[in-house]
Formats: structure tokens, sequence, C-alpha cells
DNA sequence: AGAGTAGATCTATGAACGTCGATCTGGAGC
DNA sequence: GCTCCAGATCGACGTTCATAGATCTACTCT
């Protein structure tokens, strides 16, 4: 699952005809391309694209009251939801009493907006 | 599951200081969302991810056997990988008599890359 | 025709996922 | 103290996932 750049991919042509031989490499590395699948995994569900948009599109913290409602999950499943999120380092969370404030951390999605840009 | 932009999220206050008044919905749809997840969660497997990157970097087509010494996993698993990436609209492939060429599909990532920008 | 090759498909396996209801935690208000 | 509430965690479930080896399918070359 490692890509070595080292080792010279060339296999045992047939014979004539080469299907094709410049070698392409790719640019991010094996550590770039586990942090941004991560990312990219973490929005990888309907529910959690929708919850960084709201998240995203809100200046400031949106509290969880407020986002159990858009969607028709039960509030466990919601906040298993946002602790993946939490995990892939693409929002962080802050209790203020009763309620939890969700915010997006711009920099996770940031790199995989420019991989992809 | 879904987003019900008709039904009023409020949710009865326990007495004073509501969490926050300002509700937030999302911008994208359910459909776009459903798209768009599908996509991310085609790159958010590190192995996939650099295959897209190597076939965005190259202009043409790539042929597979090119593909495949570039990374440590067996060549039923890279072909499962191509296969995922195609189910999600990220890249197409042809065949050339014993070789087979990968190439991406620009749309599925540019919504996406859009969103995320 | 027969041998060899590239790539896709099949089968199996163990891990991770999305979902829910139930429970736990800790703060608010009486 | 006690009760109520918001949100997190737990336990269980069926499903999907990444992976590998084995097999199958076309195609090429002799």
């Amino acid at each position: 699952m490692n890509v070595d750049l080292e080792l010279a991919p060339k296999t045992k042509r047939p014979a004539g005809e080469p299907c094709c031989e410049p070698v392409v490499y790719p640019d991010v590395d094996r550590d770039q391309a586990v942090r941004m699948a991560e990312v990219a995994k973490a929005i990888g569900d309907p529910v959690r694209l929708q919850l960084v948009d709201v998240l995203r599109r809100h200046a400031g913290k949106v509290c969880v009251c407020e986002l159990v409602p858009l969607f028709d999950i039960s509030q466990s499943t919601l906040s298993h939801h946002l602790k993946k999120l939490r995990a892939a380092g693409i929002v962080d969370s802050e209790r203020q009493g009763l309620w939890a404030y969700y915010y997006v951390l711009p920099d996770a999605i940031d790199e995989l907006a420019g991989w992809l840009a």
C-alpha cells in the first residue's frame, strides 16, 4: 500500500508495443494522501456533508439543538456524526452550560480543496 | 435523514435564554449532498486518492499496468479501487487490446471542488 | 491450436460503518 | 436536595468496506 518511488515500475512486456513508456508518479505523498482521504471520508456521508455545509455557511458557532431538527435522524446518530467530523479535524465544539456549539476548523478542508482545485 | 425546509426547527426552550435564535439551513439540497458525498467517499481512501492524483496529473489515459507497481496492493485490489472510482463517475476506462487505460472525468470532482472552495 | 498475459470478477474474511434505543453525564432551576 | 433537559456514550444490529487468492475472460503471439 506504500508508494515506492525507488522501484522501477517496469513489468516485463510481452514483446513489442509497450502499453506506455512514461511512468507517472503521484504528486501527493502517502502522508498527505492519508490525511486528505480521512477528511474526504468524513464528508463522504450526505448527513455529514450537509452538516459541514451548515456550519461553514454560519459565521459563528451553531448549537446542536439547531442541527437536530434539520435531519431525519436520531439525536444519538447526529452526535455520532459530529464526533466523526471532530475526529477528522473538520470541526470543533465548545460547551456553554447546557448547550454545545460546533464550528468549522477550515484548515483540514482547505488542504483537500486545494488539491481538488 | 431528509432535510425538511418547511418544518420550523424550533424546539421548546426551557425558559429564558434560547441557545440561538437564527436558524441556519443547508444550502446544498439532499440530491447534491448525496452526489457529492458519493464522490468524497470514493476519494476517501488513500490508494484511491493517489490514483486520482496520478490520473489527474497525467494528461491522457494511463494504462493499468503502470498503476499496479505504484502501490503495495494486489492487482485485484487495485482493480476493485478503479471500479469504485468508475462507479462514482470520477474516472472512466477504455480497452485497447490487452490493456486498459483509465482517465479522469472532471465533472464529478469539479462539483465537489466548487462546493469546498 | 496452444501458451502466455492483462485485467476483471468471484469468494471469503475481518474491520469499519450508519443507525437506533437506552443509558450516562453534568449543568439549570426549583 | 430533586427534577428536567442537552448532549455524549454504550450496546446491538445489519450493511458496506478493503483486502487477498483463485478463477475467468479476452486478447496476442508463436
